[in-house]
DNA sequence: GCGGTTTACGATGAACGTAACAATA
DNA sequence: TATTGTTACGTTCATCGTAAACCGC
């Protein structure tokens, strides 16, 4: 019972192809045929069946691996457990909406560096849209994105949520009081790309026959949002918690408007097969990254 | 987390010597220096107090230590699930009394080497009471004795119990009707030996100052116990089971006397740690061959 | 000095990557 | 023909046993 044979195993299952085991695991796709042939040999019975095009768990198999994933997970918790932080080593491929690496990730990454030396973490910053995709076809171990993930292979946590404001730059000229929504519909809007929730929303509510067409734009940068803001050039919708020292030293001005914004509720999110102790572990240490500087609570 | 290194580390732990590990395991001792070495480098914790005369477990040791356990049996109930019988393999070192020899262990045997050709059975037959510190001492995985025995580190379950009756052989001169103590006590009578149970038994009931010294004799062979009472030499003390097929056909009889013998009530002992996953499998194929062959159910 | 552990070292064997081969659709 | 898994082979690394050194009683 070889655990890298066994962790070979449950990869292999999980996938369906000893080649994309072979890319998630680092080696040759001839050393997981080694693996797995080793691992056959010593239980005495086929796990695969490869007659097909594509591979197939026998009976053996598919008792095999969920015996096989406590087996995985057992060896990790002992060296969480026992080990030091170097015993928990190996990449973790971790997905996470922009708008998080302004705020706590880069107090998740230093956390993680100290304390599990080990661990490497390979950041992958990209939409929630995306991260969900390559999450389910296990492109990545763990995500913070705005979810939850209605996926039966996928499991959730609440994470952390964040108020969406709307802000401009001191020179930006606006109608006094609060701004009605024809009057926000005849300005130019920045907020995040199309496939979010917020432009979603925004475009929603300003997409109405008695209202002018509204002219939004959407960036994959909050720092480009914020300074297309600061310059006047746009009204944008954003994190409260990413402009807080802008708005604090008068580069910002919040906005009051007829247009609340839905907050931000981000999960975490990771695949329940194969269990991923390292990236549970990511998991945990998130909580309490994004715990200690979310900002005041926030309703939805 | 290396299985092997694993399975040294309980083993090292329990007998709390690298020299008792390494005759245990099979292996020599600079070997087991070597596994455990390895396995406190992967952890990056020392396992072991090497500072004074004996090996001392670390907090991290004893730490492992149950999760060691888990993790090696969960290893093992991979390959009872998943494997075919050559998966479990390995020595196992079973003690039984002679009893047991003469009734269902060749069957027991048989039963093993078909169904599981890697596991090796090493017959160690003696008296229940050696048994019983051959258990503790680990130098036997698994044992059939008359038992419980009382100690907190062993499991005793229940396997079979043997009506004991009184024979003797049709040349031996008897008075009619029912022995009497006052007749017994004037024959020679062989059973086991001293320091089992249906000795100190007979012994007890004979030894009375009215009654002349009983001549009893004890044998470590049952049969030679058969033998003596076969050529009319003594009266023997024996489990019915063993001498069925002689009284069937003549060459013993059964004897009624005024001293009933306790039945002997065997049990199926093993050391709780480390656990054993070989050693519960003959325990588990040792009660079916006993069941099927038990006869009668007998009071104790 | 003695029982027991570690260190040193050479040999055996396991695991890997490269490359060539085989099979399936 | 393209994709995927297997076989062949040379290299590298791990593990073991023998032998010697080390250490606490």
């Amino acid at each position: 019972m070889n655990l890298k044979n066994t962790e070979t195993f449950v990869w292999a299952a999980t996938l369906g192809s000893f080649t994309a085991a072979a890319e998630r695991l680092g080696a040759t796709q001839p050393a997981i045929s080694a693996r797995i042939a080793g691992l056959e040999e010593e239980l005495g019975v086929k796990l695969f069946d490869r007659t097909g095009r594509k591979m197939q768990l026998t009976h053996a198999g598919l008792v095999l691996l969920p015996r096989a994933e406590r087996y995985v997970a057992l060896a990790a918790e002992i060296k969480a457990s026992v080990g030091d932080g170097n015993a928990l080593a190996g990449p973790v491929r971790l997905g996470t909406s922009e708008t998080l690496v302004h705020d706590w990730i880069p107090e998740l990454i230093r956390q993680v560096h100290a304390g599990y030396p080990g661990v490497s973490l390979e950041l992958y910053v990209d939409l929630s849209v995306n991260l969900r995709e390559q999450l389910v076809a296990r492109e990545l171990d763990i995500a913070f994105l705005l979810g939850p993930v209605s996926e039966p292979s996928m499991m959730n946590k609440a994470l952390c949520a964040y108020e969406m404001v709307w802000v401009a730059g001191p020179a930006m000229t606006l109608p006094p009081g609060r701004l009605t929504l024809e009057a926000m519909a005849q300005l130019p809007i920045v907020t995040f790309l199309r496939q979010t929730r917020p432009h979603l929303q925004i475009r929603q509510a300003l997409s109405h026959p008695d209202l002018p067409t509204p002219r939004i734009s959407g960036s994959s940068s909050v720092a480009t949002m914020v300074r297309m803001a600061e310059d006047g050039v746009s009204l944008a919708a954003v994190p409260l918690e990413i402009v807080r020292t802008q708005i604090e030293d008068g580069r910002l001005r919040l906005v009051d408007t007829d247009l609340p914004l839905a907050s931000l509720a981000f999960t975490t999110t990771w695949p329940v097969s194969p269990p991923n102790p390292l990236a549970r572990l990511i998991g945990r240490l998130a909580e309490n990254a994004a715990g200690a500087r979310r900002g005041p609570a926030v309703a939805a």
